[in-house]
DNA sequence: AGCTTTCGCTACAGGCCGTAGCGTAACTCG
DNA sequence: CGAGTTACGCTACGGCCTGTAGCGAAAGCT
């Protein structure tokens, strides 16, 4: 008799408790403490910085927050769903400010993801709850829904502003535009995900500008731009050569 | 007086005990069983199948491969290094077969990467250890000589071979062209992983056909194509329109 | 033979998971 | 205000997994 409850609070408004989705629809019995969901969640954070993502224990997280362990496995029935409704919230810090290019808002998209993938937070956790997601249907969907969709928009923000500039084609059909953002979504994303993941190598400045250039000149109008100077805050330049768009 | 056999052990010929680094120098005592290796291993496969990542135990696998626990700890210490020996050996099994173009080239690969990723196997193990490895840096060099330079060689030929043809310039330094093939390796390596595993939908043909274009011709340059006649295993057009490479 | 190392087996301490049961607290409705 | 309902903190527990220790036996070498 709880179950159906426990999901529909888990599923809705979980991730962002001060703004649920219903808007508290008065329910009997004592209501459950807001507070303890943020205290449960900022210290699964705490907990993943210190810990990493194979340490994390939910009696351990339930002690930082100064609550029950019970009352954190009434909300969350496993630790990986716990650790992306923790994780999810800093997501929301993306964002794409308009710095007149494509090439300069993909460089902008790039830095600003590869700065969240650097805190120790995401770091061990993103990867840890995808592993998880292979084989936990209810899993792959949470992620799509609490950090694939926020990722998303910004790909699609960046896309409409291209084509007002007329730096890129309209698509023909809906269908087709669709298919087109998520395929450049999985090459930047994955692209940044990988680099700093995988080759666990740095996401700076330089290869920033290096995975732009590809990305939009395309293998064949990669100019192998020169180590390039460090102290240059300025303005990339606006694309070296002549390009189909 | 164990730990730095062990080490030697399991950094050298761990991966394909067949064909040890050190062709065996005589050692006193019995000899480690070669038969236990690869029953270990395959069984670590096996139970990644069944179970994934985070049900796989010690004392499971121990059981699969007939083998006391004790002797599993005698070679790897941890769950995480045991899983990353035993799924590189599936990684040898990637080549890349001059198939005339580069565009074809990389469109194999990609769906030669894409099977790998769709096994059980690979698709529990990679992301898991990828994120254990954020926190160990001995973990991340395993992966580094075990995974990902099996993967980096065919991005390297790749690049040779195109070069050969004239469909890709030469790099001015060898560094330059080190700094060009990681970033191709991620950005390939990357949108594939993050397709399959983060957004979770099937790397088909479709999908490979429209990346490679994306990639060899970039943004401006991508031609929507078509959602293509699902039967025509026919070679691929050999690229719509004249691109600068 | 003697030496050395591995192997299988059993046993064990320690830790974590997830649940049950209880009494108490908070909130709603009549 | 009292009854009903739900959340909370606490304790305790069974079950599973980890990683190690100690043994006798096996399998190589000189």
């Amino acid at each position: 008799m709880d179950a159906p409850y426990l999901l529909t609070g888990m599923v809705a408004g979980m991730s962002t408790p001060a703004t649920p989705a219903t808007p508290a629809q008065p329910r009997p019995g004592r209501p459950r403490s807001a507070a303890a969901d943020a205290a449960i969640l900022r210290a699964t954070r705490d907990a993943l910085v210190e810990l990493g993502w194979s340490k994390l224990t939910m009696g351990d997280v339930a002690q930082r927050a100064g609550v029950a362990k019970t009352t954190l496995y009434r909300r969350w029935a496993h630790k990986n769903e716990l650790v992306v409704d923790a994780v999810a919230v800093l997501f929301d810090e993306l964002e794409l400010p308009d710095r007149g290019s494509l090439l300069e808002d993909v460089q902008g998209v790039v830095l600003q993801f590869a700065a969240l993938l650097e805190r120790p937070e995401t770091k061990t956790a993103l990867m840890a709850v995808v592993a998880e997601s292979t084989r936990d249907a209810v899993l792959r969907e949470r992620i799509r829904s609490a950090i694939v969709d926020r990722q998303k928009r910004l790909v699609l923000l960046g896309r409409e502003r291209a084509q007002a500039r007329g730096e890129l084609p309209y698509e023909e059909s809906p269908a087709q535009a669709a298919r087109n953002a998520d395929l450049i979504f999985d090459v930047i994303a994955g692209a940044v995900v990988h680099r700093a993941l995988v080759s666990a190598e740095p996401v700076d400045a330089t290869w920033a500008r290096n995975f732009t250039a590809l990305l939009v000149g395309g293998l064949g109008g990669v100019p192998p731009s020169s180590p390039a100077p460090p102290a240059a805050p300025e303005a990339t330049p606006p694309a070296p050569e002549a390009q189909t768009w």
